[in-house]
Formats: structure tokens, C-alpha cells, sequence
DNA sequence: GTCTATAAGTCGATAGAC
DNA sequence: GTCTATCGACTTATAGAC
């Protein structure tokens, strides 16, 4: 059984997803918990803060995920495969706080906002740094890394709105296909 | 020399942007553009109008760009190439108002989102289309369409906040990056 | 722990002087 | 065409009864 103050952040993930972060009162998301919105704030302590433990819980698993990856004996290749693996899983578990770290983390206030930031950019950093091994090993053609970053993790970031259309499709046959796009694009 | 009124919506385009249009006051809006709020009614009707027009201006640009595409003579992969190409000057060209396509469209109300919704579902039909012929004709590997056609959309629709962080790279470059990286993925 | 009532502030938009 | 002043609705959050 849930306790209340965690089906409270799984609504507000599900309506921040939706309408974004401004644009969901307290109000709209008390009617969807099924209470008055005065009643929310005995389970937590503000609007601000399920936005920021949402993305901040979203945060720590890609920060986890990464030092697996970063710390394990595999090849750059075989890591750059199990991040996006990675990605793939984290969007199919959390689809509706995944879809925050996207667009709505511009909405947090206060150190909170440096703090999210801070660990997206290391992220990124991490993650370049496996694709710039990749070419370095020569497995990978001569890019520029910054693009095919971007490129990537666009991909990626925007599998939730997918999937939460087709939550039906086999997460293992989307981490297929979606791992053949990336590292051998569209052309035979 | 540019109208107040286009004054006006270039400043609204680019707060939409950074804050989003529910977190962009007619305040805010106003000492932008260096008048007082209640002064923008003299050349506005609405905040909503500013953003119908602005998103309804980039969907006739997709719809008229598509149009081309599809009546010209080219084949599929032709076809294709010249797409991602168009999506890359539309962003160029206009990165302020393209980035409100990806996200921003949800605040539109009334009949005017149906009308969006309607053109934007209308180029991906089209742009499906063009992918399913490129597999046909053999040049593309066997693929999930739908999959293919978000992943490849995802990268385009995110290529404005990149560019809107390097500005400075020329634009063909940036064309012959991204068509190699969508086209022949990351792998040598 | 849930409710009603309300505080205190912001929002989009308008009225009317100049 | 720009301003000041303001309306009425909506916002997050709190106070206090039950």
C-alpha cells in the first residue's frame, strides 16, 4: 500500500507531465487525489517541493546508473549500449517523472535548480566522454561529438512521449531498435 | 524597420521559450519590449493570440515546406534528405518560435489547437511516408517506422536548443553533421 | 487528517485621462 | 499610443474548527 504523500507525487508527475508544471494548480491535483488542495499540505510542504524531489530523485538514478557504467570493466562501446539500455529502462519504470527532467527542471527555484543542473551536466559530461572514446578506438566515425550528443540524448529524452503512447510495445524490442537507430541510423 | 506588433511577438517568442507561456507574465513581456503592460493592447487582442500566431505561422511553414518536398520529383531518400535539411534552416531561421512546436502547443485553446494539432499530424503522416518508401525501395535496413520517425523528429524538434547555444556554427556544417549521424548512425 | 474560509499576491485584460 | 489605476479571477499557502 502506498502511503498518501507518495500517490500525492505520483499524480502531480503524471499532471506536471501533462499540462507542465505551471500550468497544474493544487487545486487540479487535489481533485485527482481525491481531497481539497488545503488538505495536500499535510503531506507535503509545498508545490516546489514534489517538483523538486521528483526531479531530483529522477537525477540520482541517471547519477547511480552512470557510476555503474562509468566504474565497470566493459569497453566504451559496450557502455555507450548499456547507457542507452539504461535510458530506455528508466523511461519504461518512470515515464512520468522521466518526462520532467526534460522541460519542466527550468521551473525549480533556489539552490535546488544549481543543484539538478550541476548533476545533469556531469551526466552529459560522462556521457561525451564515452562517445569520444568510441571514435578515439575507431569504431565510430570521425563526428562532431557535441552534435552527436545532443543528438542522442534528444532521441532519448523524448522516448517517454512515445512510449506513453505505446505502452503496450516490448521494452526489450525498443531497446533493439532504438539502439540500432542511434548507432547505425536509418540506411542499409 | 519592424513593427511594434512584430516587436512585440519576436520578444513573446523568445520568453516562451526560456520561461514558457504559462510562466511568461504580460509584465514581463511588456519591459522587454519597454512599455507599460496595459500598453501592448493597442497592438495585440490577447497573450493566447500571441502564441496561435506564432505556433500557426510555423505549422503553414512545415505544411508549404512539405508541400514542395512531396511534389517535387526526387526519390524517397532524395526526399528525406531534403527534409531534415528544411527542418535544419526552419531552426536557423526561426529558433525562438520553432522551439514552442515542441512543447508549447499544449497551451493553445479552442479551436486553434485542433487546428495545430491537425497540420502537425498531417507532416507526420507525410514525413512516415517518405520513411516507409526509403524502406521499400530497399536502401533503409527493416525497421519499425514508428520508431524510426520519432527518434528521427526527436533529434530535429531539439536542434533549436543547441543552436540557440551555438550560434556560431555555419549552418551547412551543422545540414552535413546531422544528416550523417540520422542517416548512418553513430557506428563507422 | 480533512474540511471551510480566507489571507496575500499575481494574473490577463479593461477604463479612461492625456 | 502610452500611461495609471483597477477589476475580477485565479494562485499558493495558512488558520482554525471538527
Amino acid at each position: 500500500m502506498k502511503s498518501k504523500r507518495q500517490q500525492i507525487k505520483d499524480h502531480a508527475a503524471r499532471l506536471f507531465r501533462k499540462r507542465g508544471y505551471k500550468a497544474t494548480s493544487m487545486r487540479d491535483l487535489a481533485k485527482e487525489v481525491g481531497m481539497e488542495a488545503a488538505s495536500l499540505y499535510n503531506h507535503i510542504q509545498s508545490k516546489q517541493e514534489l517538483l523538486r524531489e521528483l526531479l531530483m530523485e529522477m537525477a540520482q538514478l541517471f547519477t547511480t546508473g552512470m557510476e555503474e557504467v562509468q566504474t565497470s570493466p566493459l569497453g566504451p562501446q559496450e557502455k555507450l549500449e548499456r547507457l542507452i539500455a539504461q535510458y530506455i529502462r528508466f523511461t519504461v519504470e518512470h515515464t512520468d517523472a522521466i518526462s520532467l527532467i526534460t522541460s519542466e527542471w527550468v521551473h525549480l527555484e533556489g539552490p535546488a535548480k544549481e543543484a539538478y543542473t550541476l548533476l545533469r551536466d556531469r551526466y552529459e559530461d560522462n556521457f561525451r566522454q564515452v562517445l569520444t572514446d568510441c571514435i578515439e578506438q575507431g569504431h565510430f566515425r570521425e563526428m562532431d561529438v557535441g552534435i552527436a550528443l545532443f543528438s542522442t540524448l534528444s532521441s532519448l529524452r523524448w522516448l517517454y512521449s512515445w512510449y506513453s503512447k505505446h505502452r503496450d510495445v516490448n521494452p526489450l524490442e525498443l531497446e533493439k531498435e532504438m539502439t540500432g537507430m542511434l548507432l547505425d541510423g536509418l540506411r542499409k
